[in-house]
DNA sequence: ATGATAAAAGACAAAAATATCTTTTATTGT
DNA sequence: ACAATAAAAGATATTTTTGTCTTTTATCAT
């Protein structure tokens, strides 16, 4: 078990990926993608069309298609990436698998589980979709391995 | 996506029931703990199997017998009943799914994912499986629903 | 217009997590 | 010893997640 599923996972590395490219003005094919973050690249391409559909990334097809993200989309939050996923599981659920998280009724890991949420909410959503272009760019950072 | 697989949710809860009706002086069968934490039965009946296995919880069988905890299980801390059933990749591992978690070469979300990991860390050392025995009797927390 | 390119969509397959059922073994009280 | 109880173990079933393959649709360059 990890924090996100395999499904969000890939799709964060991808998500950041593409953003540093769109950073150097490039759209990028899935083949390009899947090969750079170490991903399965028919099982990434679903992943993508869902974050597509759901309007977190953009996508042209044809000649010289592919995704890649406008200045707008590269400051959401990463936030809407784990949303589109996961859902909100992550931001709300309760850290025992009660139905719901509640105040009134609280589950004995509530009060030490909210802070870890609430560092979990923080984190995704103070961290763009942007951020790492230039980390990336310098090669600070790992998508694949 | 939650952070525990249902599996260890349900262990979670039954750990913390267990512990409580231990503190009262019983020893509890499986249909009475799936009852108070709502699981489904044979399925918890296997997970505790595991955690038997595992010298987490302690169990015999025949009439009046059941799980418990004796005094010194009651101060493990639940971070071994999670280690149990989840294995130590919420402990170790990378936010972003790569093989591990580098310092060295860190995938974008590293800084800020180890301080995340490190409250659940945190949280699951610091909370024994015998902590919320007096709220749980008073009534304070909730195991199910 | 036409052919090439690349994503979208849909159907399908494998693996892992979740859940159930049946049989066996250990313990207890009589 | 014996019957009753309750967990352990083993086999099996279902659902969800993960992964693949094929066909269709949109876009571009000529
Ligand atoms: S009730 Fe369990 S985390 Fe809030
Ligand atoms: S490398 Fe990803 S969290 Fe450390």
């Amino acid at each position: 078990m990890a924090i996100f599923s395999k499904t969000c996972e890939y799709a964060m590395r991808a998500v950041f990926y593409v953003a540093q490219r769109s950073h150097e003005g490039y759209k990028v094919g899935i083949k390009e993608i899947a090969g750079h973050i170490n991903s399965p690249e028919p099982f990434l391409a679903k992943i993508l069309q869902q974050l597509s559909r759901d309007g977190v990334i953009l996508s042209t097809k044809g000649p010289n298609g592919g995704f890649y993200f406008d200045a707008a989309s590269l400051n959401r939050p990463l936030a809407d990436v784990v949303t589109a996923i996961d859902g909100d599981d992550i931001f709300t659920g309760c850290g025992l698998g009660l139905t719901y998280c509640s105040e009134s009724n609280p589950c004995p890991l509530h009060e030490e589980f909210k802070k870890v949420r609430n560092q979990i909410t923080h984190m995704l959503h103070t961290t763009t979709i942007g951020k790492f272009n230039l980390g990336l760019i310098k090669g600070k950072f790992t998508l694949n391995k």
